[in-house]
DNA sequence: AGCGTATGGATTGCTCAACAATCCGGCAAG
DNA sequence: CTTGCCGGATTGTTGAGCAATCCATACGCT
């Protein structure tokens, strides 16, 4: 290996070094006790309680609030405060409106011929659920499903695609507080199990239409039992 | 019209009521000068120096620059300070990687019966670039270029891609300030006027497969011409 | 010259304290 | 039952300050 390529692959450690800044951590303690469901939607986070339990200042939780509000997680009412987002049936639209278009055409298109790992990770994400399954570990099942998910948009091999999917699925985390008691998330994952097993295989024989054509139509079957929840509520 | 339904009609108001935010208009101006290119990518922004100027608060600068860099339209660098990006190869490739995917998959898939706006606003925009070109205004055709790829994205409806297709037309922003001269940007940009146009007719004759096509094409040679561009750097 | 080390200045990361603007709830008056 | 007003609480923004870090330069040694 030549001295140039070592130091090539050493650019990578920069991101290591570099700790994470004090807001960046915040802001992930917030997102987590968030989507982890300890917080409701709706509820409210005063800048105040939050910088003292944090033992940090106002000036970075504020900062910290602004991000996951970017994020789509928090919202901020002007001159009222920061709550955990209420995501309504026209959120659920909107986030299945962009993963039927994504998640798909990443299927179809994605070159994992550059990749070949993404493909392991989607057998992997398929695994996992079942483990988690033959625990009844159903909160368990839930993350092994976003896993797959997001091990599909992976096989598109872009950055950006994987960020973006990243936000969409702690929405739709947000979305599933919404529904749960915690009977509703083994109901609602459960079934999925099998058909993430379909699309894995379909997509290690190599037929990706076919995959793709099965998980548009999963979308489609989960967004109108998402809606349909929501129109109970 | 009874009272309960003109006041509906009024909740829509509340987004102008409440004016933005003095951290939101510094990162409104500070993303401005990038864009236009006033800025260039790699410069520096000392937080004071832009308090100073901007006649703000430090603090607010920062809470700017935060947003501004999750846009990626700035990278901060620990302890040194906030840049202009500067978008490498490796970017280039990943931003085409979305657009490739979404781009053509929105012309193909989106829900356009649902919006007929949708499709005016594509053809406005070729119109637009038509008209910049009679003035030889290419920085004005540049413009209406990214309209015309922001209103194809708004065929897919989502209010969420809308968005994350602003962000990335704001990166290529800066690709393309890379290789600037005002000569290159009207050598870029010019031949596509054609190209735009077809893929619009294509689209009004309710032909999307065929514009579909037609615009992968399109964005394939337009990333090896900005790749090759960049080889000569 | 080449290399390591110290030193000083500049900038960032973060904190603290304060104040105006705004919002909310209640209460009193019409 | 509505309107208007008051008081408390929270946010939006400011300013100052300090430790940590980085950068450039100078110094010393080989």
């Amino acid at each position: 290996m030549t001295v140039d390529s070592a130091l090539a692959s050493l650019a990578d450690a920069r991101a290591l070094v570099a700790r994470t800044s004090t807001a960046e951590r915040v802001a992930d303690a917030v997102r987590n006790e968030v989507v982890e469901g300890r917080l409701r939607p709706g509820g409210r986070l005063p800048e105040v309680a939050l910088a003292e339990t944090l033992r940090v200042s106002r000036n970075t939780v504020r900062e910290a609030l602004s991000q996951l509000v970017a994020e789509r997680v928090l919202v901020r009412e002007p001159n009222r405060g920061v709550f955990v987002a209420v995501p309504g049936p026209a959120d659920v639209r909107d986030v299945y409106r962009v993963r039927l278009l994504i998640e798909p055409a990443a299927v179809r298109d994605g070159e994992l011929a550059a990749e070949p790992s993404a493909l392991v990770r989607v057998r992997d994400a398929v695994l996992e659920g079942r483990e988690a399954a033959a625990r009844e570990d159903w909160p368990g099942v839930a993350g092994a499903n976003q896993h797959f998910h997001r091990a599909l948009v992976g096989l598109a091999g872009s950055e950006r695609l994987d960020q973006q999917m990243g936000l969409l699925l702690a929405e739709m985390r947000l979305v599933f507080h919404r529904m749960t008691g915690p009977t509703a998330v083994r109901a609602f994952h459960e079934p999925y199990l099998d058909r993430n097993d379909r699309i894995a295989e379909l997509l290690m024989a190599g037929d990706r239409e076919a995959a793709a054509t099965q998980l548009t139509e999963y979308l489609a079957t989960a967004e109108r039992q998402i809606l349909a929840a929501y129109a109970t509520l």
